[in-house]
DNA sequence: GAGCGGGGTCGAATCGATTCGACTAGACTA
DNA sequence: TAGTCTAGTCGAATCGATTCGACCCCGCTC
């Protein structure tokens, strides 16, 4: 008897061994009628879809069938912050989609997970059906998670952040780039810059740029920026903000552009996010951007609100997704794909001209 | 000896069993150890630890453990476009966020799955390891969606759409609201209105709206909020957008304003993004918002690069993701929760104005 | 000292499907 | 007609952990 909509659940679900048992063949030929795989007549194939509908069987349990198979078609993708944090983060949509995007033919789908400490209840790396594991965002903690991840036999692949070893990482030039900015910003004259940077730890501690905050950093992302800035400007100085967003930028900038005698004739954001920031707290306090005060963003998105032409770095962010995710799929496909540098390009828009005399 | 770095995987990673056997205890001891779910004497406890760590055990399997346990501890959230797409729609990830932070204390994560037909090769709503499901999105296929949940006896909660049946709803007064702003346009004047609508039909096909497309649909959404313009406006014409993006309010608004001579002085768009994208046509055709074209739109979001303050209907969306994520919650928990409808509000900016005489 | 209670451990069944090797009939060849 | 082959089907082992009931032994009580 078909289960009726306004019945409660049957007893126990049924189970491919109770179809098998009502078409009147094995449970193996069965499973055979699934996923057809393997030689099955015709008429058998028929009479076990058909006792399968009529026992309201929904196919086979996806647990116990990843079990046997040892995949689960779940991949997952840590963000290291919190999910609503990561998506107002434009860049990380982006390379989301890329990786959706690139794993579609695997036929699996993405797992949210976030960089929550060991043990909490939130499902983490340590206890979720992966089949494998992306890595977005420059974590501080990247080596717990890729040792948890070789223990638990898990292929990865990092954007951003060094996780070392053999792990598979996609990446940008960040020092380069910024270097280039830097350089275009010395190119129009300028020679009092401030940078606002990235958090360096993973407190996300914010204040101004010390060289402990700097060195006890395990940030890549804002270390290779800012070192590209040093090689144009070599004590260049400016403040940690604790995370991409431009109240952090805001925050920030009001700090920096606080003394109208020290005031910097340039800043460097390591975030259009950030840079949206800097240019709001300009606003604030009647500093003209770009007359007054040049403003160098990074990652080429355009911040919801800003409508200035924002001068930036313009990073690959989809194309970097998606490199994610053909690695993996090659990785499960068992081959060893290599690491992608991607470059990014300067993009001169109308928030950055000569210093005025 | 313990698995070194550089070396391959071993070839049969090691299981409880192999613990075990190491710690001189039986296999249930050792996953008694491992669970804290029953009593085990420290020395035991703290040798089956021991073992695990020298022979490089990461914990059980999630796999197997959720075969026997029959919970994956995974919630699905369906949403009707590609993860792309859905991503560009703030309201979307708003409620994702709202859903993401009210499983948290579930220990569950977020699986994004897209309504991709039946058979196709991405994971689906048919083969995940799910607890529960949530539907998001007034999408036609909703039927089909909740059968498939139904047969596989997953808890399933809708947002928006009608699901029919015994599925809990959260949802909006998208009527009452629209009719509230459709009333606002009135009394300052307005007569001659023009609608600019989210899609009907699965297809999500576009053009003039006419009877046919309107009532071949099953667009809960949609429909709902035409009502709700019709009690104000009862004969309102209008358009059909292909979905909830600025560049589809555009090209339904060019349609909209063509002609001079029939040119309504109010537009109700579906949603921000619409009329977003409605504006810019205006600004296109040299039409002045508000003062030639008022605009009204849905959501209470602030799509990007729209420098207007947008008259719109503000929902709860956050608000919304947090009931569905609660009511999962509690269904798993064995309870029955109840559908809840939000409110939605009129936030009167400015581009909407009395039609000039 | 016999009886009793309970902490600690173990065996074995179980979750539900997949898969490999074996087996059976029927078709086809020599 | 005996022998080979193949398509179709079945049994049984397997994936790895969890859990229920049984069991044992030690200490306590009367």
């Amino acid at each position: 008897m078909p289960t009726d909509a306004t019945t409660a659940e049957p007893a126990t679900r049924c189970t491919l061994a109770d179809v098998a048992a009502r078409a009147g063949v094995s449970a193996s030929t069965a499973s055979l009628a699934f996923s057809g795989s393997g030689p099955v007549s015709d008429a058998t194939k028929e009479r076990v879809l058909t006792a399968a509908s009529e026992l309201g069987y929904a196919g086979p349990d996806p647990r116990a069938r990843s079990l046997r198979r040892g995949r689960s078609g779940i991949v997952g993708v840590v963000l290291e912050e919190r999910v609503r944090s990561a998506f107002l983060d434009p860049v990380k949509i982006q390379m989301l989609d890329g990786i959706s995007d690139a794993i579609a033919p695997l036929g699996a789908g993405v797992l949210l997970l976030t960089e929550t400490g060991r043990g909490a209840d939130a499902v983490s790396i340590e206890d979720a059906p992966l089949d494998a594991v992306v890595l977005i965002g420059c974590s501080p903690r990247l080596g717990e998670s890729v040792e948890v991840l070789r223990r638990r036999g898990i292929p990865a692949v990092a954007i951003e952040g060094d996780p070392g070893d053999d792990v598979v990482e996609i990446g940008i030039d960040n020092r380069e780039a910024t270097r280039a900015g830097a350089e275009y910003l010395r190119s129009l004259g300028h020679t009092s810059v401030a940078i606002v940077t990235l958090p360096f730890d993973a407190a996300r501690t914010r204040g101004p740029l010390t060289a402990d905050l700097e060195h006890a950093g395990t940030a890549d992302t804002a270390s290779e920026r800012l070192r590209g800035a040093r090689d144009v400007f070599p004590s260049i100085g400016g403040r940690v903000a604790g995370g991409s967003s431009i109240e952090e930028g805001l925050e920030a900038a009001r700090e920096l552009l606080r003394d109208p005698a020290g005031r910097p004739t340039a800043v460097i954001a390591q975030s259009d996010l950030l840079a949206a920031g800097v240019i709001r707290a300009a606003e604030e306090l009647g500093i003209r951007v770009p007359e007054e005060l040049s403003v160098l963003g990074f990652d080429g998105i355009r911040p919801d609100g800003l409508q200035a032409d924002l001068t930036t770095l313009v990073q690959p962010s989809v194309a970097k997704g998606r490199a994610a995710g053909e690695a993996v799929v090659r990785m499960l496909a068992g081959e060893r794909p290599e690491s992608v540098r991607f470059t990014s390009e300067l993009h001169v828009g109308d928030t950055t001209a000569p210093p005025r005399a």
